[in-house]
DNA sequence: ATTGTACCTTCCACTCTTGACAGGTCAATC
DNA sequence: GATTGACCTGTCAAGAGTGGAAGGTACAAT
């Protein structure tokens, strides 16, 4: 039990409203998507093991089986705890990045065609990002109001991650 | 045999120059610490695997057991491929921005400082960045250069971050 | 001569993540 | 009445990554 943030990433959602695992995949793949993905088996497992240590409850039972879970007061301390308490995992990861460390294997040109490729990803994920702000109605509640900071998060690394790859493209091109 | 960045990983640092287990866990510590970290199981592990392949060979034997590993033509083939023939993988996971979407269970004093501490953190890794660029001694080789592409990144990321940290520091300043 | 330190490899137990599979229910439409 | 599609929960196998333990060798300095 080192980490754990998907544990938290349910806890997190289900402090907003009580859900079911039905209701919280479809968060996943929307306002979590591109901040910590999961998968069914994940938050399934994880909603078993959370009711099962006392940090969540079943709350309702609907129809086809549904089970809605809610936050009990335990899940709430360890929620707040984790924000306060501990350090966030900085581990990052980045295959891109990790490609241009051995971009010396290629030709400058083929180079080139890989940064400009990158480049031109992250100017589309950026327009993607921006039509989504503006289509979005951004509510008063909890989810809304920080999940907007992570949106600007993410328009700005997009933005950044245009120049550079422009920029490196450039620099590399200087080499031909 | 979805993805294996790692794999590849321990190809490019071998296309650069032959070396042992040590000797790449000496790179994936520094070169590479934030860009693909790696254990020494892991390590151990591919290297063994990738020689079982034919990817790489052993092309000495040193004292304490040392083996040396060379990339073979097919190895080099293989990296090849990757780099151009196949997109990376851009899943990305903040355990930050994670943290971010659920500052809502917290007042919004507690949240400023969270955001506040992160605005730090990046300032205090983009000087360290900064130091480390003044003090490399950039020679001419493969992972010099592209190296140095990935040290830009990295300034840019961090500038960003702690931009990004203040403003939202005081996006949520102004709740109060 | 001992001792400390850097060197060097290998194995294991565990958690996290992925992807696919399996199964069942309700509501509306044709 | 049958089909379709959205709803809803669950399990399993395998890969990837973590952390640590174990064990041994060469070398230099005291």
């Amino acid at each position: 039990m080192v980490r754990m943030s998907l544990r938290h990433a349910v806890l997190g959602l289900l402090a907003d409203r009580t859900a079911s695992g039905y209701d919280l995949m479809k968060l996943f793949d929307t306002s979590l998507a591109n901040v910590w993905p999961a998968t069914q088996s994940q938050v399934y497992g994880e909603l078993g093991k959370l009711a099962g240590s006392g940090l969540i409850e079943v709350s309702a039972e609907g129809p086809r089986g549904r089970k809605d879970y809610a936050i009990t007061k335990r899940g709430l301390d360890e929620l707040r705890s984790w924000l306060i308490d501990t350090e966030p995992d900085r581990t990052r990861r980045s295959e891109t990045l990790l490609r241009v460390f051995f971009l010396g294997v290629l030709t400058p040109v083929e180079s080139v065609t890989y940064l400009s490729v990158e480049a031109a990803r992250a100017a589309g994920e950026h327009a993607e990002l921006e039509r989504l702000d503006a289509q979005v109605d951004w509510g008063d509640d909890h989810l809304s109001v920080y999940g907007r900071l992570a949106l600007e998060y993410g328009l700005r690394l997009t933005a950044m991650q245009e120049e550079w790859a422009s920029w490196a493209r450039d620099q590399v091109g200087e080499l031909t």
